[in-house]
DNA sequence: TTTATTAAGTGTAAAAAATACATTTAATAA
DNA sequence: TTATTAAATGTATTTTTTACACTTAATAAA
């Protein structure tokens, strides 16, 4: 049974907790993320990442959860935590410290829950609007841990449908790190890990040719993670 | 000015805030982590990490540091926020969202301070007593992150005297990452990638013909990192 | 039905990086 | 003078990474 705060912790500065949610999105080759205009103060009218307050009875990582699922709807979405700001005065209307997440999602997946309660918007990750308080950093952070996790962790799936071809996986690589892969090397390689399984259909958008879709191959991943191999993506 | 919690945000549930440090140091081919035996509830009288909680008028970063320095008597240590640990009932006595953040200390310039305050001592990391709450998992983090980073970021010299041998260097990144590392191979790279400067003076602790003395280059390491070099310790 | 168009798909050679490995040297102590 | 001990040194082999150009499958247009 949990005590009073006033317990032991007597005298201690109660200082509300924030989590705010970098969502990111990938669709057309371009790296996104979801912003919210504000419909609150402070800073009513402004663009900024979805957020809540911490509650008594939850953890970060829930309280992360279930901001995503206001907003998008989703449930079963990757999200890590990113990094706690707390400069004295970041956000004006009281003392909170933020710890900030990042969130993978299939844009595809998520669209129609969207703008439902609150008006919000994709914005490639090149191409930031003004955000409040300290977002922006938060933004910057959470794109440099995508950039450094998507190498050595199969994250970068969870922005694309369950079936995808190789060049849409490599445009997405090529997006998340913002440089061009020659695509015979990242085809020999990711085909080479054994971690992505070839289907019989086709995916036609793309060209006339189209090309062969493949699923990601969850038991070799399990297999080489528990084998401690290290694995490189791209 | 800011303005009372109670301006925008009502109602929202107010948790106390805590940081605890992971203070790394090195000694004798060792990685160690500093602890105290807590002198106060609750937990009293067992070994955790040395924690404080965050005063209404700084920041998490300063009060890292303010805690380093209560046990240590060091300014000007290597900090960097880890992980906000939020299980709800991870400390009995009060809903506690704790910051862990790890230190990098050089052993010898501190051992005056230690122990004035608490009783505190340093444990190999490989032999770490039973920690409060969530204190383990602190450190486990700790350790992963340092092995992490010390391999593309000078942090490792945090943990040495400012002049220090190769064999020195070895040893310590020897026990940052649990494996041996071939001398041929480990000197080479260091003295190739130019971020030691090499000293007239030996160091005779280690054997009879004694070891060259180095020192950490800083200037060449601004210029790798401002040329956007990636950088490979190790 | 032929031809043009377009992105998908394919292999090899060269360069760079990582690894494995044994002897000599400098200083002190016996 | 000799024995001892850790420091210091270079090369060959393997592995990994990089660079690079043509053919193929399908559709659309002529």
């Amino acid at each position: 049974m949990q005590k009073s705060i006033a317990q032991f912790y007597t005298q201690e500065t109660p200082i509300l907790i924030a989590v705010d949610c970098v969502i990111f999105g990938y669709q057309e080759g371009q790296l996104n993320i979801l912003l919210i205009k504000r419909n609150f103060e402070p800073g009513l009218g402004q663009w900024s990442l979805m957020g809540g307050f911490l509650q008594g009875n939850e953890t970060l990582d829930w309280a992360a959860k279930r901001i995503l699922h206001q907003l998008t709807g989703l449930d079963n979405v990757y999200l890590e935590q990113l990094h706690a700001y707390s400069e004295v005065a970041r956000d004006k209307a009281a003392r909170v410290v933020s710890v900030a997440y990042y969130a993978l999602i299939d844009i595809a997946t998520s669209n129609e829950q969207l703008t439902k309660t609150q008006e919000a918007a994709w914005f490639s990750i090149n191409n930031i609007p003004k955000l409040i308080f300290d977002h922006r950093e938060m933004c910057d952070k959470a794109w440099k841990r995508l950039q450094r996790k998507s190498l050595s962790q199969p994250i970068g799936f969870e922005l694309l449908p369950t079936k995808f071809t190789i060049p849409q996986l490599q445009q997405l690589y090529e997006a998340i790190h913002n440089e061009n892969l020659d695509k015979r090397n990242f085809r020999k390689n990711i085909l080479l890990s054994g971690l992505i399984t070839k289907l019989e259909e086709k995916n036609k958008e793309g060209s006339k040719k189209g090309a062969f879709l493949y699923v990601f191959n969850t038991e070799k991943y399990a297999a080489l993670t528990e084998s401690g191999t290290s694995i490189q993506f791209k």
